[in-house]
DNA sequence: TTTTTTCATTCACCTAGGTTAATAAAGGTG
DNA sequence: CACCTTTATTAACCTAGGTGAATGAAAAAA
């Protein structure tokens, strides 16, 4: 149950054995349903999250309408960043796409790792710099592309989203309407 | 010289004189002119800078169009921050619009000192947590804003980019055409 | 000053993708 | 199985903003 995350987290610092140990007695597993809210807006982000399995949709909503920020999938961390470092409520939701198992740290024991293990402050540092990069890459696509482009690249660098999530969400995570989506698969099948 | 950089690390950590005596040390001076290119697509990034004066512009090209990612004035911190932490050559490139003084730090200087003061380690998290807010908030503009949206919504948050940077980089730094934004500035004239 | 270059504006035209509405599959559920 | 709800597709039409070309204004250079 804690391999995942200790794989995850030796990729960027090296946890003594008592260290991770600790880390352990920190961590809280809860299992979500799909279709369940784990975030709404208003609530305050208190935790974060690494998913042992599962996959869970962050989204908010513009004029109603929901606006896909991004898919989270097993072995990746996830947090709403916005509300968890400020404090304030958040303006995001957060899913559950597949029966998800989550290990949840709480804001406080984080920020107790951080003051008594310089290697989690570190942890965290590339954790947000690694968020960073992702979230610069995802709007270098959502400024500079066509849809189509857009459609392709998913297709290229993240297949797996094709197999779990329904097209209606992979519409709105690609910023178009699931009609745009359909016109452009058809025109894609069309000329090959 | 010294003190808007201390003035801005201040507002995340608390240094000891010492401490600061230090970090001073490991901060170079530079010197920039109107129009010169600091940073051009190829080349590597191996600094972080503190803007003491002046303006600078972060864009890259589409197509051979510019396309501007960001403005940095006095006071703010800047690096590419792609090519500094993956060491990669840099697809971006920075040019000065005002002329500029900037405080430079090497990555190495940075590494040791995260290394060597823990303090600087939470810096380090907390400025690339700030990184990741910033364009997180850029990101929903860009995408879930018309084009007279985002460009009201620039004057109301960033009204002093009006007054030093000229109206083609703004089109640009808006991700419209500067035609398109003469078009909306006229419309939004005409109709009071 | 005149000349040249750079920047801003305007207009006509075009197209990607939104909107609305209808239809068809596909999944659940009793 | 039949029934109902949720997704996906298609088509007709519309609009925000891109494109290209011309004009004007301002700034820089000579």
């Amino acid at each position: 149950m804690f391999e995942p995350i200790e794989r995850s987290i030796s990729r960027f610092i090296n946890l003594e054995k008592e260290e991770f140990d600790f880390f352990k007695t920190l961590l809280t597993k809860k299992n979500f349903q799909k279709k369940e809210l784990i975030l709404r807006s208003g609530q305050i982000c208190r935790n974060v999250y690494f998913i042992n399995s599962g996959c869970l949709r962050y989204f908010y909503l513009v004029d109603g309408e929901e606006k896909t920020a991004q898919f989270f999938f097993e072995n990746s961390w996830y947090t709403d960043y916005e509300s968890f470092l400020s404090g304030d409520p958040s303006e995001n939701f957060v899913d559950v796409i597949e029966d998800t198992e989550l290990l949840c740290l709480e804001k406080d024991s984080l920020y107790k790792l951080y003051s008594e293990i310089p290697k989690f402050e570190r942890f965290g540092r590339m954790m947000a710099e690694n968020a960073y990069l992702g979230i610069r890459h995802r709007t270098k696509t959502l400024t500079n592309l066509s849809a189509e482009e857009r459609y392709v690249k998913l297709i290229k660098e993240r297949p797996k989203i094709f197999e779990r999530i329904p097209q209606y969400y992979i519409a709105s995570y690609l910023n178009i309407q699931p009609q745009s989506l359909s016109r452009i698969r058809k025109k894609l099948v069309t000329k090959g």
